[in-house]
DNA sequence: GATGAATGAGGTTTCATTCAT
DNA sequence: CATGAATGAAACCTCATTCAT
């Protein structure tokens, strides 16, 4: 009676995908909802699980949290690797398109409720998430934009009195809370909003004739 | 026996302080621990009353809720009327000024914490809230940016070809954001952090490079 | 400074009525919404006073309730013991105007009220207080209907078999409940519901014809 | 070590009865005690159950409270639909039958104190119940009376005259208002009392003589 | 594995009662 | 006398977690 492929259409199920579909559902209900808004009923139901099933896969309500927002931020981070792929070319270049991309990356609204939800609520409650957050994912950002505005200024493309890692803070920190501000200004419309594109671009227009070394006219 | 101040320090009666007293415990509270994780029996504790207390003043936790951040929102906002105040100076100053003030409201850590709470928690839960504030607060900063900028072009001194209702949401959104997050990463150094001076600086460097009319050497 | 007669409008007030209208604020609010589930805080604001003026006068909740419902009960037992005046005329006659009596006092809607509480909430709770309601209120009827009964037996008006203190149970309690549960209907109109008078006139003709002595035709 | 039955008493798993259990100990806690004198606390110690478990099967208190009335009252009318079976026999008969089971069915002391219970608390806290209870319980009765009396006048049996629906109306009442308040007044000996065969033959002793087309001696 | 009944600690809310003023 | 702030015991309800099946 061994290894007896009875197919029991309901058992079917690539074991394996499970524990990710109750991510999912998990994130994305904290996130909108609120850690303790949202209920492990409320996650089972949408993961098409039982309450107790979580209990299989992770735990506790925590380490799914845990788990599910590690999870969600290496994907983040993944994209974010191949970045700065054009080394050699004009540092303007580079800088303009490393910031769209975290830009456009950042506006989804999934990944802005992510992102709120950090500062927001795992800020105050589990504090140590969010350490974990920065080494992960914004470190490398950082030192992306602090290396090309290095070069920027070797090249004598900006200006060369810049305060770099300074700067580079701004930078990151500026691009980000726009988009995700601006995810959540759309989403709730408690503001006027502007068309996203509009935005960014104001955005870097400002910022580009700001840093550059020859003012042009 | 005349007039014996005996003082049983509960049962006394400190009649027209005791709302304010338990809405400032609340919201500070509800701001650094999160709504839904902040029992009434520790705003009770804080604001040194018992629970039951807490409903001769409010209708329950919302209306306390409600309550504390509608009048901690006057306040900060009553401090933003008077910020215009150079209508006749150079666009220039009037907006560095502006912006630093914004700048040094917010990144108060109790005021960057009631930011925080508000796009994270609030709007998640109280969106209806959220509305009120961005009315309340955050549209005459809005105007006052959007005029400066137009007073500036008409006057020669910024670019006429800036896109004034977006850079003014750009403006204020950047200015605010970058305060409450610096607030929050001196708070739990998550992040490197730089001198709040250096960053508010580097911005405002950047705007007002990008900015103005006829760059200069 | 003595027995200054200073007239502070609000002081003004015959020092005895405030007991007489807290208890008719309170039973008013007992018996339409429920012992339980009235506060002394509605009773406080309808009778015109405040929470803790009620314990100037009455022990409790408790000692506001018995003093009250007995209040009532003495009002509508005084009514009761003029009513069988026509001591001398016909046992029929008698019999008529005592029950069309009770039905009257008993289908106002208060009295009903108070009728259903009884038995309602106090049968549960107080169980004390509805026997002393017995002793005054439905034993003097009871005895009235049971002379009638054996005088008009006597007489010849009706038969001599009638079990009469039987019958005084059923002729008392069957008007009395109908009294009540026409108040009922009508007022929350879960039945169809007759007019008042086609119900106790039913009543009447139905018990006349069957306790007379020589049914005429 | 095969199917042993070892039983930790709590824990235990009945799937289909328990919430047959929890309506059955609430309604008796409800009718008897009080609605609001009863907490979820008695009835679940009362349904061996803990407070948590009764929220498994039901929304909260006022939803067991109207499940287990409509459960009741479902079961009491079931008794009713078979009452009138005797289609064909006299009018006499067929109504001495059908009055004698409801009042067989309400002296119950469970159903006794359920109809107090209705016309008590339920018709001033919850009186939409109350109207279902009318068209599902009292309504059929109401018309199977009506359509005795009639086909009784229409015999011969009944005099011509009667005001039907009106009488139909009060020998409900009476009937089930005389069972009730006797149940009443055996439990809690407010009042003298009777053998309750005494009273219900005294009701329709005097009824049937009232109603009857061609009096006799 | 998977289910969902069951638990129990803890939260919000209500309210009779007390007491300083 | 009268007020109303304050208390505290309970009530209703929620939900993460456990466990028999």
């Amino acid at each position: 009676m061994s290894r007896q492929a009875r197919h029991d259409p309901k058992r079917e199920r690539r074991p394996d995908t499970r524990p990710l579909e109750i991510m999912d559902a998990g994130l994305k209900l904290f996130v909108t909802r609120g850690l303790r808004a949202t209920t492990l009923d409320q996650v089972a139901r949408a993961a098409g699980v039982t309450k107790g099933g979580i209990y299989h896969y992770f735990k506790g309500k925590e380490d799914l949290l845990r788990r599910a927002v590690h999870r969600r931020l290496a994907e983040l981070v993944t994209h974010q690797r191949e970045l700065d792929e054009h080394k050699g070319g004009p540092a303007t270049t580079r800088l303009r398109v490393l910031l769209r991309h975290v830009w456009a990356t950042w506006r989804q609204p999934e990944a802005a409720r992510v992102f709120r939800f950090l500062v927001g609520e795992m800020l105050s409650e589990h504090p140590d998430l969010l350490a974990t957050w920065a080494q992960e994912l914004a470190q490398p950002l950082f030192d992306s934009i602090g290396s090309i505005l290095a070069d920027g200024a070797a090249a004598g493309e900006f200006r060369r009195d810049l305060d770099i890692p300074v700067l580079s803070e701004y930078l990151l920190l500026s691009t980000l809370d726009l988009a995700v501000m601006q995810s959540a200004v759309e989403a709730n419309s408690f503001m006027p909003g502007f068309p996203q594109e509009r935005i960014i671009e104001a955005l870097l227009d400002v910022v580009f004739r700001g840093v550059r070394a020859s003012p042009g006219p």
